[in-house]
DNA sequence: CTTATAAATGTTATATTATTACATAACGTT
DNA sequence: AACGTTATGTAATAATATAACATTTATAAG
């Protein structure tokens, strides 16, 4: 059972937006496009934008500096996050793979160190970029 | 057998100062530590940094916007990389691992995409500070 | 050695990404 | 109502990274 989080105004107008994108968006850009909607500060997105990577609805695409809307519906938490990104038009697909997963939760080296969570950024062409 | 690279100045000025560092440094941080020796300008810096990263003397840590020199002597280039990350005192290490690197790199999904490089950063507690 | 080409450098300005600091308002609980 | 927590508004600024252009140095042919 997922906790339901009642997204306030700000985190709902900037969920609502990554999510209807389809893909990855900058935070500048999403501010732009929430000015009408009366988010005019930086710090109005990047607050929102931390609240929503926080509870899982969306995740950074570190390598990108962008953020896009969990594809899995199983991430409450960031804690476990892989992404297939290609680097010819930039489209980034959040990876569910249950074995993946399951191998890098596990993971354990012999530094001692214990891993509570990761990000893994995959790069390559994606099927269409493959065929040009 | 690794092919040489005879690095430039520059080239070597930053890469001797992130090596003799031993842990992660940031492109403005390695500004103000090379300004005696007359790099003056981000540029300069991140121009050297690309080469090295390029090929494969240091890796970017992405989600910290830093930089360290590769701790595996293997890695010509920056093609599949793996990290361990501190989030109490931000230390970095770089995992050497082969049946985690086998395992990436042989990774395939559905997607249809073809995977040429990947980037893993693991996060959690040292053994130093876990025992704080 | 000369010429051509690619790689690296120097310099200024600017773009992009993210945070600090402080004041106020709304929300959830008792 | 009173309290603590979360969210918001606003201005200023810090931190990270690139564009554009001129010049120099290294590498390789001919
Ligand atoms: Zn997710
Ligand atoms: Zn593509
Ligand atoms: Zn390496
Ligand atoms: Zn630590």
């Amino acid at each position: 059972m997922q906790k339901e989080h009642n997204l306030s105004k700000n985190q709902k107008i900037i969920f609502d937006l990554i999510d209807k994108s389809g893909g990855p968006m900058k935070a500048y850009s999403i501010l732009f496009n929430v000015q009408k909607k009366g988010i005019k500060a930086p710090l109005q997105v990047y607050r929102a934008l931390d609240k929503l990577v926080e509870i899982g609805k969306i995740h950074k695409i570190e390598s990108r500096n962008a953020f896009i809307a969990c594809q899995n519906s199983s991430c409450q938490i960031s804690k476990a996050t892989a992404f297939s990104i290609c680097e010819s038009c930039e489209n980034v697909s959040e990876i569910s793979n249950t074995k993946l997963s399951k191998y890098l939760s596990n993971f354990a080296d012999s530094s001692g160190m214990k891993y509570s969570k990761y990000n893994l950024e995959f790069f390559g062409l994606c099927k269409k970029c493959k065929s040009k």
